[in-house]
DNA sequence: ATGAAAGCGCTAACAG
DNA sequence: CTGTTAGCGCTTTCAT
């Protein structure tokens, strides 16, 4: 059917079509993109010619006329972290819909990276950005809202001036999840994050420290900082175990902590929940499938992803009103990983104190 | 510094640098394309100008002039596979080495979203496609590869002809981790899958009938089918294990199957490898966290990126040669879930063949 | 309802 | 080495 345009080697443009359907390239693009009415002839023989050319339109120059072009930057740290990989596909899939595409980058936790690849953004036009920034801070990449489009920030830089800013409830969730370890009689519980300068991390100590702090256990509190690789974590959860005064509970605050404490616990020929109780913050498929299932905290991604889509796209639109800073609650799940802590474990720590 | 920039409201373009430096607009484009040369005095008034203003490179106008936007389209079928979600963060990585950004979409392994998703990257002027296609045919988005700018086929669509294809030797692989079963002593394997109708997984059950037919033991050839979801595999599976003669070992030739897999054998309270051994197509973080580690065949996703790019680049570079077929090894990591089957497993088949 | 003309912001081609 | 000119392909005035 096309095969004429196969044949010309060229692209069609609308100025092909136009011609062969003897009207004006404006008629072309106003029945192809239906912003103005066009006569029922007309419009069919410019079908007619799109379909004979196999034209098709050029989004390119029309993002460059409108200034607009229907397309939003998405930088996160990193895509390898599952929580990461299905906020974006969430995202992409309701941008979609909505006939927006994705533009995507990791800042692999880098802020220099993530600086030029906000830039990169910047120079390609994106209509909106949604960022989860390598830092709780715009600075490495602007010095303030006005320097970039319309912006949602979700999971980091929580309450940034000039944003809508959306997250996940990390003290709440975090308190909770250390409640339920106090529920089930631990009094020892450490809790292991990743880095300590990220604001999320912070408000996950902060939860955990309130929980004890209720329980009259303030003076109880201990974190652990194992980075942001899974044997990192591991060596120094390794190391907190060989104490003679170990924990009875560990608190994972992060993914990858989870991961680095179950190592952990197993190169030391540990069981938990016999030798230690696990609770981890971020939960994942793979921890309803071996035993013991893992007790965990679940962000609620598809909400966060939503709301961050939600609210970009009403900024685009103008429909957004007052800067909004969404704090979305996390669900506990208790699974089989935390139980009370036997006798055994109360008399190793009492022997450790005394 | 730029608050001049800021204060004037309307953002510079090449033509405002030109003017506050005196200087035409192809020198401004020079200056900062690099691709001609400007006298060292000129380019520092330029260069002021530029940081003046504030001024941004419209990447869009200049896409358009150049007729090449240095943006690649990634199209997966689902981003929350760690597979295809480590696969698209390694590319990125590369394409961003050379100054290439990527527009991702995920085709939720339906043949009419991707068919859309081209479409739409085919409108936006991408340089090149780098797509793992739904079904191992591209007849859902195009007529043929001449339909399309450079493209590569990863993982799936194996051999299509006009394109560069690349996925891992899953028969090989297969054959492999097949072989190691009856290497420790298995006879009754069945192989679990998602769906038939990928290439991939043919080959994959062509590899485990080829191990059994070299092991003369053709017959004991058993596949069984459990979609696309972990439940369906789970169920599946489930139903495998009440039989009375169930096999002694389970390779599951999916990231999901393997998932239901383990599931399945907990739900009937059952053991691996005590009850039955479990051998992982596609390998994840957590096969070596819980017990029993997971042996599993590893696909080699940072090469299979990699080796895209590569591919995809020479085409767009021009420096492709003739259109390649590459197919790169997996790795087999034998852990704790596979074993010799016991005394009690070879009694229990033993009493139900007779 | 339609067409002509004027750009969106940039760069390649061509003079000088 | 530098400036001028002419578009890239589309959409939007502004007439008619």
């Amino acid at each position: 059917m096309n095969d004429t345009s196969r044949r010309s080697g060229k692209i069609p443009t609308i100025r092909d079509v136009a011609e062969l359907a003897s009207v004006a390239p404006a008629t072309v693009s106003n029945v192809l993109t239906g912003r103005r009415p066009v006569a029922e002839e007309r419009r069919k023989r410019v079908l007619a010619a799109v379909a004979q050319l196999g034209y098709r339109p050029n989004h390119l120059a029309a993002s460059l006329r409108r200034q607009e072009t229907r397309t939003i930057g998405i930088v996160i740290p990193d895509l390898t972290n599952p929580f990461f990989a299905a906020l974006v596909h969430r995202i992409e899939e309701l941008a979609a819909e909505s006939d927006y595409q994705i533009l995507l980058m990791s800042s692999n936790e880098d802020v220099e990276q993530e600086a030029h690849r906000v830039q990169v953004m910047l120079a390609r036009q994106t209509d909106g950005l949604i960022i989860s920034p390598a830092r709780d801070d715009i600075s490495a990449f602007a010095h303030s809202a006005a320097d970039l489009p319309p912006t949602v920030l979700v999971d980091r830089g929580f309450g940034l001036a000039g944003f809508d800013t959306i997250a996940a409830d990390n003290f709440d969730a975090a308190k909770r999840g250390c409640q339920h370890l106090l529920d089930l009689g631990h009094v020892d519980i450490v809790l292991v994050v990743s880095d300590t300068s990220l604001a999320n991390i912070s408000d996950r100590i902060a939860g955990y420290r309130d929980a004890l702090s209720e329980a009259g256990l303030a003076h109880k509190a201990r974190v652990i900082v194992g980075g942001f690789t899974v044997d990192g974590c591991r060596g120094t959860i390794e190391q907190e175990l060989r104490r003679a005064d170990r924990p009875t509970a560990i608190f994972s605050a992060a993914y990858i902590a989870t991961l680095g404490a179950i190592k952990a616990i197993r190169a030391l020929d540990l069981e938990f929940p016999g030798n230690v109780s696990l609770l981890s913050f971020d939960d994942s498929d793979w921890m309803t499938a071996l035993r013991p299932y893992v007790s965990a905290v679940a962000q609620p991604v598809d909400e966060l992803a939503a709301e961050s889509w939600r609210l970009l796209k009403q900024r685009l639109t103008g429909t957004g009103g007052e800067l909004a800073r969404v704090r979305l609650p996390c669900s506990l799940h208790v699974r089989e990983s935390t139980r009370p802590p036997s006798t055994a474990q109360r008399k190793r720590r009492l022997e450790a104190t005394t």
